[in-house]
DNA sequence: AGCCAGGACAAGT
DNA sequence: ACTTGTCATGGC
């Protein structure tokens, strides 16, 4: 009932945070290594780092294996020092956004790390969710370090780059495999260099990834919002297609491009899952 | 059974 | 600069 002897056995973190829906934020298709426990819990890994996330009385409290940086990497995670409430009262002065907002109200924008963004959302193209996830477990299992409670990281590219396409046969990511290694070789070579893209700009950036085969503005727009904290990318997908062309006709807002990848994040979940959406046909 | 999936690419206008 | 067929695999 109190977790004072679990505490003593794993490390404990405990973040104060303001709105968050865990279940949104987990399934909401930016990060696909988190599972769903039966008690309401999410286990997953990042940064090397296996942990369960549980929210209680406004506490983030999240337990694992973590080393010194634990806070430090968790707090960044969960994108704790950013005005959530703010920036949706910004947004709902639109009105599709505030019916989005009032369905996806939870949702929080991970920092996660730029290779697993990049190489999560190359597996992602032309993908659905269930089977992304799917690719990527196969892929941890595969070639990640195994974790010391028997759970995977993710792999490196220095990794990834020593493998051939038919290494990646287990995986069954179909045509994606070659894009893998080939991302895997460029980072791992410096060619193409993930640490830099946060201070570039939006279309610098984003020239940088495309070097990469099997990357185009989409999946370069995902890494830079998803794993380099660019909340001013607004990647467009098929959902965010069908949400532009049926609710902004003249455009979206240009007002909202500081943070128009929040404005994304729930405006693609909103699409997807909300059984209000006229978009939404199914699940 | 058949359509589609958080697209990218090459080849063709 | 735009449009179209193709790419593996499997969820629904």
């Amino acid at each position: 009932m109190n977790n004072i002897g679990v505490a003593s056995a794993f490390k404990t973190v405990v973040i104060p945070i303001n709105d968050i829906d865990l279940d949104a934020t987990f399934d909401c298709g930016q990060c696909f290594r988190f599972e769903r426990q039966n008690d309401g819990s999410w286990s997953g890994v990042a940064f090397t780092q296996s942990v369960n996330v549980r929210y209680e009385d406004g506490l983030l409290i999240i337990t694992g294996t973590g080393g010194a940086d634990f806070e430090k990497i968790w707090h960044s995670y969960f994108d704790v020092d950013r005005d959530y409430l703010l920036i949706k009262h910004s947004l709902s002065s639109d009105a599709v956004l505030k019916r989005a907002i009032a369905y996806a109200w939870g949702i929080r924008v991970l920092h996660q790390e730029p290779w697993e963004a990049l190489c999560s959302f190359i597996i992602s193209q032309n993908n659905n969710i269930p089977r992304i996830k799917g690719i990527i477990s196969r892929l941890c299992e595969n070639f990640g370090q195994k974790l010391e409670d028997g759970t995977y990281a993710f792999p490196s590219p220095q990794t990834l780059c020593e493998l051939s396409i038919d290494d990646l046969a287990p995986l069954r990511s179909g045509f994606r495999a070659k894009y893998i290694i080939d991302a895997a070789k460029k980072v791992s070579l410096g060619e193409v260099n993930l640490e830099t893209l946060s201070k570039m700009t939006i279309e610098d950036a984003r020239a940088e990834l495309i070097k990469i085969k099997g990357v185009g503005t989409k999946v370069a727009d995902c890494t830079l919002l998803f794993g380099c904290g660019r909340v001013d990318c607004f990647p467009i997908d098929v959902w965010i297609k069908r949400v532009l062309d049926c609710f902004y006709p003249n455009g979206f807002p240009v007002e909202f491009a500081p943070f128009g990848g929040i404005a994304q994040q729930y405006l693609f979940h909103y699409a997807r899952c909300c059984p209000e959406c006229e978009l939404n046909g199914r699940e």
